[in-house]
DNA sequence: GTTTAATCCGACTAAAGAAGTCGTATTAAT
DNA sequence: ATTAATACGACTTCTTTAGTCGGATTAAAC
């Protein structure tokens, strides 16, 4: 159903809360998940995945926490989602050939062509974007 | 991933399928699957859904089969794929309000302008499109 | 230095959805 | 009557997603 994973909409929130707090503020995992009703564990996990890959900022210990790191404006959708669920692809031979009917298969080359439309809305589209 | 279901990609074969043969000629859901193997009672059942719904055509009994009945160049992909997997939605709330995150969830107006922008690529196509 | 409150991270379990199979009924040509 | 097709619901299996758990590390506060 073309579905976005639960974990892109925690991580979506997440960045949006840290977005309105004061530069180099640091909000804990917890205060985030508590105000958006997000399990609790699923959400560090998205968010220290968030700092391994720069777009956040991490502080351990006591009154430790995330803050932003990247420059939202900078970052696409298209960039996000992969980040996090891997390849947007409407079906399996837009990541590889590893599919059975790729010989007989009449329907690839007009799929690619709305893939490739579907990825530039997303590629087009800032987080900054998706905070507003 | 955002990915279509299989059922989707075998409907949309076998339309290209039945959409070579000439009007009238009656094809069996046999022969479809066997030509680009595809399981045989999924491609059956996908092909009495489209029947269902007026896409193609059914005669039973011995030499009978399927044939497209609508006008590939009327049906959108957006239609096409909700009648097979329900809506197209990037998020739940897209679809209904039963989200225990409807009252904190910030990122639902950018969301549904993107999801929007999606439905419309598959909208603007139809299936004729995708025949070729 | 012990406690505490936070991140870190892999392994596991549970739930949901998608894919595929099976059995039985119906239809209609031969 | 037989046969070759569709019709369709119920079931099973597989895959993916969502969520949980346990134990480690870090650093502030006491």
């Amino acid at each position: 159903m073309l579905k976005l994973s639960r974990k892109t909409e925690y991580a979506l929130m997440a960045l949006r809360h840290l977005s309105g707090k004061s530069a180099g503020e640091l909000t804990s995992s917890k205060e985030i998940a508590g105000t958006y009703r997000i399990p609790g564990e699923l959400l560090a996990k998205t968010l220290q995945q968030l700092a391994r890959e720069g777009i956040v900022e991490t502080v351990q210990g006591p009154h430790g926490g995330y803050r932003l790191k990247a420059n939202l404006n900078l970052i696409n959708l298209s960039d996000f989602i992969e980040l996090l669920e891997g390849p947007v692809a409407l079906t399996d031979c837009s990541i590889d050939n590893n599919c059975s009917q790729i010989m007989t298969c009449t329907i690839r080359t007009p799929i690619h062509r709305i893939n490739e439309k579907m990825k530039e809305i997303f590629s087009n589209t800032t987080l900054a974007e998706v905070m507003q």
